[in-house]
DNA sequence: GGATAATAGTTGATTTCGTAACTAACAAGC
DNA sequence: GCTTGTTAGTTACGAAATCAACTATTATCC
């Protein structure tokens, strides 16, 4: 029997094909980190990112976290009334811009996230030590440099 | 454990967190290779997935793809339909066990799939050629590990 | 100053996703 | 044969994502 027509023959290998690989590690990875932040706290990962966003660098307006953390404005309008609702950060208006708010976390905020700040480094720790140390510092700089960097298009 | 005991000022750092580094990655790599398939042939990603599915292994049914692509029924019973549709793919209900169907391409739909495949290589080589080529090696094993072989739960 | 454009953020309409419930067909036990 | 349980795939429905349109405010330019 010979390849027929509909040979199959391509060597394709799908599960090597890098968007697809890195698809489905960001997706088991993200799945397991999520039943914390979600079983624990009722947060969808935007606003899990936002919080984070707070909870590292502060005080911030919605513009720049959907820069840091590439998320839509209306993504965030969202995750920032969620958030708002379950009195996890607080919202101020700037006195000479008025279109802009200034958002931080509200001490309840800055509990959770410290909780999840700590589960999340312990995960990081765990997820790192499957792999030898360099390694690891290969990996996050390759992915740092997929993450748009834009130097690659 | 809400406590202040931790420290406010932590030393975290979003950007080397690994599930969101791997999301920031997967989604950005993703989004251009997207493109292709969504301008060009109106393609969700998962009707991609399927698609590239019968396309390496020729004749599966959903089950199959299921597995092999780690995508819940619901997401390829929908995405078949579409691609049934759009004439991509044929059913074929097996004699013996009628529960199942065998899906494969039509001619059309093995087309599309000669020309995403093609489009494919290209970018998963362009992006391959960012980095040394032994660093690429040990990215796709790293991946492939985070990437649920279930061997770090 | 006044028209126009640009920016921050919200809201609405449509599409897609995710969970669970469902139908249909087969399997196993008795 | 008749229950009970499993498996393949679809459908339904609420949650969430997406894209466009919208309000409000500030900036630009003549």
């Amino acid at each position: 029997m010979t390849t027929d027509e509909f040979d199959k023959n391509d060597s394709f290998d799908l599960q090597d094909f890098l968007p697809f690989l890195l698809n489905q590690a960001a997706e088991d990875v993200s799945l397991h980190f999520q039943r914390v932040y979600k079983d624990r706290y009722g947060m969808l990962r935007t606003e899990w990112r936002v919080l984070f966003h707070l909870g590292v660098f502060g005080t911030l307006t919605a513009t720049e976290i959907g820069q840091r953390a590439r998320l839509h404005k209306t993504k965030i309008s969202r995750a920032v009334q969620k958030l708002e609702q379950r009195r996890y950060l607080s919202r101020v208006k700037d006195d000479k811009d008025r279109r802009l708010e200034w958002l931080a976390l509200t001490p309840a905020g800055r509990t959770v996230y410290k909780e999840l700040q700590n589960i999340a480094q312990q995960y990081d720790a765990k997820l790192a030590g499957l792999f030898p140390r360099q390694d690891v510092v290969v990996l996050r700089r390759m992915l740092r440099r997929l993450a748009g960097d834009g130097t690659h298009w």
